[in-house]
DNA sequence: ATAAAAATTTAGACTAGTCTAAAAATTTTT
DNA sequence: AAAAATTTTTAGACTAGTCTAAATTTTTAT
């Protein structure tokens, strides 16, 4: 069995992995473990003794195959209950993100496996994230930021890369929600802001800060 | 807010308190957590400087107001919960306790308010235990253990005092499920076995043992 | 190629929760 | 009412996870 703490590290790792190259260094576990760098190096030694990861002293760190399992099960967990909780129980995508950090850490593979029957096997999560498989996979998807789509093309909301509520909630008030189509219509030459228009409805303009993290297609 | 093992003692201290006359005692304690009477002293200092029992030295414990009220509540998320894992996930009642003693501990009182509100307000979990109340109080039933009903009398069972998976087992092979009718044909004068006719169609005998944790009516 | 800066690790300390062993208080027995 | 047994508390130690401060290693700049 693996503590709540060890399975958050080995989460944050898969995540910091993902989106750079190479190793994944001491500091940027700290910013977003929101501890401290000292706290994250002995953590790092007890996951390496645990052949978790994988963990050269001042190298930076990467993980095992059995590490990479462990943390896609735990991020499989997460994404399942946010879409428990926001199509059965009615809570936003702003609001499902802090509560599925307790429940992914509930341990009992019945429950996950029912959990997902129950919602009749969901393949994203409501911030439109894709759920790893039962196996331990985690589904390649191929999306395109909304700031690099070109002028004139329509194209539909299939995610976000920001999650935090008040990103959230702001995309709400607009009405950019998951699954809606925009046609670009214009791209502002000087701020990167772009002109769209919604469901063949309203004109909106988006900032460049918004549409970098609005995934489409 | 309180930690899961601080929930833990709470509930614990309540339960024991509703089984027996007076203060609950350290050993008692001890036994129930599952850890030694030194911890338990540790533990109930701490409470006690909380305010959350009221504590004098070899004297035995009892909870605070406050006390109660966080017991209850954290009673409340279980059996919720319990309803939830039985009711929509399909889970057995044998199944559903241990799950729930994880999942009272999520912190979110929105959360539990969806819940109960997907689940239709349930009053009783899957035991028959009645949910404390939103605003802190636990319902009062007033249920007859079936070792205690007078022969011909036709009662319903209503709830269990043993929780064990075992003994829940027991009673799905025999059919002594929540909710069945049971007619008392006799009770055998040497060992307090009784004789049953459930759901006016098979015979079935029932020790003593059993039936004294079967609540009837 | 050094020196300075930045990143990382180590050392030592703290808290929550647990344990064993010993001491103290209470209860039961004689 | 004293002795014995039982219960409870205290003392001291351990683990997981965290921290600050200091030491070490790596990277960057001169
Ligand atoms: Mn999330
Ligand atoms: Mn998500
Ligand atoms: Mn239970
Ligand atoms: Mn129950």
């Amino acid at each position: 069995m693996h503590s709540f703490t060890e399975e958050n590290y080995l989460k944050t790792i898969y995540y910091l992995a993902a989106r750079q190259e190479g190793e994944v260094t001491t500091n940027s576990l700290a910013e977003m473990t929101a501890t401290k760098a000292a706290s994250v190096s002995d953590m790092l030694r007890k996951l390496a003794e645990k052949q978790l990861i994988h963990y050269k002293k001042y190298q930076g760190v990467r993980l095992t195959e059995e590490g990479e399992r462990l943390a896609l099960k735990v991020i499989r967990r997460h994404r399942i209950w946010e879409v428990f909780l926001a199509e059965k129980l009615g809570f936003g995508w702003d609001e499902v993100h802090e509560m599925a950090e307790e429940l992914e850490h509930i341990r009992s593979e019945e429950l996950v496996r029912k959990l997902d029957a129950f919602l009749g096997y969901p393949q994203f999560d409501p911030h439109g994230d894709p759920i790893p498989t039962p196996a331990g996979q985690m589904p390649t998807v191929e999306y395109t930021k909304l700031s690099e789509v070109t002028v004139g093309a329509e194209v539909q909301v299939m995610g976000v890369l920001e999650h935090s509520p008040e990103f959230l909630q702001h995309l709400d008030k607009t009405g950019l929600n998951l699954g809606c189509r925009v046609l670009v219509q214009d791209v502002n030459a000087f701020d990167k802001s772009v002109s769209v228009q919604i469901n063949h409805q309203k004109t909106l303009f988006v900032s460049n800060e918004v549409a970098r993290n609005l995934l489409v297609n």
